[in-house]
DNA sequence: CGTACTAGTCTTTTT
DNA sequence: GACTAGTACG
């Protein structure tokens, strides 16, 4: 290493001056509000390098923080690149895999066995079913999503089943959702589980009850550092504030505009007041940018400049313009996939970049599918990323279900899984029997399973099936401590016959097979290089990976993500699909009250664009198919926001659209064929809440009738909605009508309002709907 | 007990 | 349109 004057190492000479007061301000609270390309983990890693190399730091004492994996990987071998020795010891990490790693020290101190599971949302949703049926709580009247994520948002927030019940005292539905959080606390506790929430709120608990251990922590990780600070909710702060309390050298790193995880609990707060929870902050603020075009970042700064409430910064660089900003309105999907494959392959044919260079970006994972077949069809390589995480695939969650059985009988839910898989005869009934006696007896199934022949309601023959099961187990759970999980796996595989059954079964078997030597490779690959090898920490290991941890260097294949997956990555090439107002912005966003939803959309389309180092295109497609109905959506606002000299070509202006249905007596989704009004075509509905259905067609000025914006939300989404009134109507009050959907029912009321009569019917079987007589198409019978 | 069909729900985004 | 849960039947 090359000394200057003995002050600077070489490598911190290649930092601005922002960024090397960054990377030489160690001691006491920093927080880095580090623009999108701003060089931040170069920042990170020579702020490391610097403790370790000038400052003395012993690397056993840091401890950094990352989003994913991946990043937690870059990071280390980037550290370990420039730094001499002893990189290892630094513990790198996301905030989940540090969780479990001190939990399973630790969790006894607060009643849970060391070998604990982790459940996914597949697993949550089970347990909460059960739990639901038991309690004899109608799905329909809450659905176990709402409860489950009502669950989620609380421990987001710290908060447990006692002070939720506090909360919601006079409200029954949230009475009944405190009910069954408890429920699934203690469910989870029998099955020695804990959900991803848990982890973060374990170890805060854990924490809070044992001083002890956060000592032991405190003094371990003496300096720290997280990344992503902006994505980082409640629990996960405490956490932070807990660990940093004794030495107070906490280095937090984000951009406020890049708070994307609103909807996982992420408290933007916790960035926006981090100078108030820590006066003596130094703030520094990094915004030279070292990725992208200026014309790109000139895009980036006009539309995240519609948002209030932020830190006011504003990107640059010396790179110089380059080229204008493309966009693309094309009339449908699949010419949208179409133009992008063919775009790229121009590109690349005229020698521009490399497949591996190109990123396509959409707003939802559904949008993959159309996209991925026109790469298909110009066979080009490419990956997709997210969607369906490898881990949650059925054949692999099977043979864990099987690991975890033989790790811990008391997850109850991974028992449940393959009891009957591959098919032993045990049927619902039987499961039902068991479980309910285990539910008596306050054990676990798979204890109850082994007591089979001695539970009423279990056939001879189905308890003989059930202790076959369970000294099946059993035997696993001694040869486990001699074998491999390799060994365990194949082993597991040969005894089942699982492959066979797959071949027999599945129509896509050879896809599967893969999937599942997949797992053995990764089994393979975590016994040579984890530090502890033990069934638990490979299925926790395996629990936490992200679908992003998978996208390997290779540097071959055009990557098609979400815009969400794309965080923190950068491509020469990128492509934003699907910029349409109601897909990107999503129509939850544009429709919900709260117009901080549109501010976070704004933000994901502000992390999009700055992807891009040169080329960026924006496309979108007038027509789509969402849902099985075909939607006509308007160019998104943010492409609208986009200064027109900075695109080469105009976004057409907004499209009249004509109208709507509007019922406010239920938020059903209505199909809605053809326009009412002469117009032909069809349009749809969209908009699940709130301003209840909107439909969009796309129509000519002269087609459109007079408007009328029925709310301020719907004129804000460009969208305008109208009804015409007719001189007559062809039925009265007390008439028999029939409806499209609802079928027949009596008129009860017809009310004259200015645009419209408004139509009261109570059917016979839909129950009573309110409706605008110019949509409703009500027939006199 | 297992299979085949039907009806309902769903989509924002993920560690 | 796709997937899943629930139901009816063999």
């Amino acid at each position: 290493m090359v000394s200057f004057n003995g002050k600077k190492m070489g490598y911190l000479d290649t930092l601005n001056n922002e960024q090397y007061i960054a990377a030489t301000t160690v001691d006491g609270p920093v927080l880095i509000l580090a623009g999108a390309g701003s060089g931040k983990t170069r920042v990170l890693v020579h702020r490391i390098a610097n403790m370790i190399d000038n400052m003395g730091v012993n690397p056993w004492n840091i401890l950094a923080i990352t989003f994913t994996n991946k990043a937690a990987g870059e990071m280390r071998e980037r550290v370990d690149n420039i730094v001499g020795a002893g990189a290892d010891s630094i513990w790198v990490s996301t905030f989940h895999s540090m969780c479990v790693r001190i939990l399973r020290r630790h969790i006894d101190c607060i009643g849970y066995d060391s070998n604990f599971t982790i459940y996914d949302t597949d697993d949550q949703k089970s347990v909460m079913k059960d739990i639901m049926k038991r309690l004899e709580i109608d799905t329909k009247f809450l659905k176990e999503r709402t409860v489950l994520s009502a669950i989620s948002s609380a421990k987001d927030e710290l908060i447990d089943p006692d002070e939720f019940e506090e909360n919601c005292k006079g409200d029954y539905k949230k009475e009944q959702i405190a009910k069954l959080y408890r429920a699934y606390q203690e469910t989870c506790k029998q099955s020695n589980a804990l959900d991803f929430d848990d982890l973060i709120v374990k170890t805060v608990e854990l924490f809070e009850k044992c001083p002890e251990v956060l000592n032991n922590y405190q003094e371990r990780f003496r300096y720290i550092c997280v990344d992503e600070y902006q994505d980082t909710n409640t629990a996960q702060f405490e956490l932070i504030r807990l660990l940093a309390d004794k030495y107070k050298n906490l280095c937090v790193v984000g951009d406020d505009d890049q708070s994307i995880y609103k909807f996982r609990g992420a408290n933007i707060s916790n960035i926006l007041d981090f100078e108030k929870v820590y006066p003596d902050a130094k703030v520094i603020k990094l915004e030279q940018n070292y990725r992208s075009t200026q014309n790109i970042l000139d895009a980036a700064n006009a539309v995240i400049r519609n948002n209030v409430g932020r830190k006011d910064k504003s990107l640059w660089t010396d790179r110089g313009s380059g080229e204008k900003l493309h966009y693309r309105q094309l009339e449908t999907a699949y010419e949208e996939a179409d133009y992008i494959a063919a775009d790229m392959a121009k590109a690349i044919r005229n020698g521009d970049c490399g497949y591996g260079d190109c990123a396509v970006l959409y707003r939802t994972n559904a949008q993959s599918r159309i996209l991925e077949e026109a790469f298909v069809k110009r066979s080009m390589p490419y990956n997709v990323v997210g969607g369906v995480n490898f881990y949650s695939r059925k054949e692999i969650k099977d043979i864990l279900a099987y690991l975890k059985t033989i790790d811990n009988a008391v997850d109850d839910v991974a028992v449940k899984r393959i009891i009957n898989v591959p098919k032993r005869g045990i049927g619902q009934t039987t499961v039902n029997r068991v479980s309910d006696y285990a539910l008596q007896n306050g054990i676990g199934f798979f204890a109850a399973a082994s007591m089979a022949d001695r539970i009423d309601g279990v056939s001879k023959a189905a308890a003989t099936k059930l202790t076959g099961f369970v000294d099946y187990i059993n035997e696993y759970r001694d040869k486990a401590q001699m074998m491999s999980i390799e060994q365990l796996i194949d082993d597991i595989l040969k005894t089942t016959d699982y492959i066979d059954e797959l071949k027999a079964n599945e129509e896509d078997a050879d896809e599967r097979i893969e999937n599942i030597d997949e797992l053995i490779s990764k089994a393979v690959s975590f016994e040579e290089e984890a530090e502890e090898v033990n069934l638990s920490s490979f299925l926790s290991d395996v629990a936490l990976v992200a679908d992003i941890d998978r996208l390997g260097d290779e540097q071959t294949k055009v990557v098609l993500m979400t815009l969400h997956g794309a965080k923190g990555l950068e491509f020469p090439r990128v492509y934003i699909a699907g910029a349409e107002d109601g897909v990107f912005p999503s129509a939850s966003a544009i429709f919900d009250e709260d117009p901080t939803q549109i501010e976070e959309e704004r933000r994901l389309a502000y992390v999009g664009i700055t992807r891009a180092k040169d080329v960026l295109t924006i496309t979108a497609a007038r027509q789509r198919m969402l849902r099985g109905e075909t939607q006509y959506n308007q160019v998104s606002r943010f492409v609208r926001e986009i200064p027109e000299e900075l695109l080469d070509n105009r976004p057409e202006k907004v499209r009249r659209m004509d109208i709507m249905e509007y019922d406010e007596s239920s938020s059903e989704r209505m199909s809605f064929k053809a326009a009412p009004f002469g117009i032909t075509g069809a349009g749809s509905v969209y908009g699940m809440s709130r301003p209840k259905a909107v439909v969009t067609k796309k129509t000519t000025p002269q087609e459109c009738k007079p408007y009328i914006a029925k709310t301020g939300l719907l004129s804000n989404a460009g969208i305008q909605k109208g009804v015409v009134k007719s001189d007559s109507l062809e039925y009265a009050e007390g008439d028999r009508v029939t409806h499209i959907k609802y079928g027949v029912g009596t008129v009860t009321k017809i009310e004259s309002e200015p645009r419209d009569y408004k139509v009261t019917v109570d059917f016979d079987s839909a129950g009573t709907k309110i409706m605008y007589a110019a949509f409703a198409k009500l027939v006199k019978i």
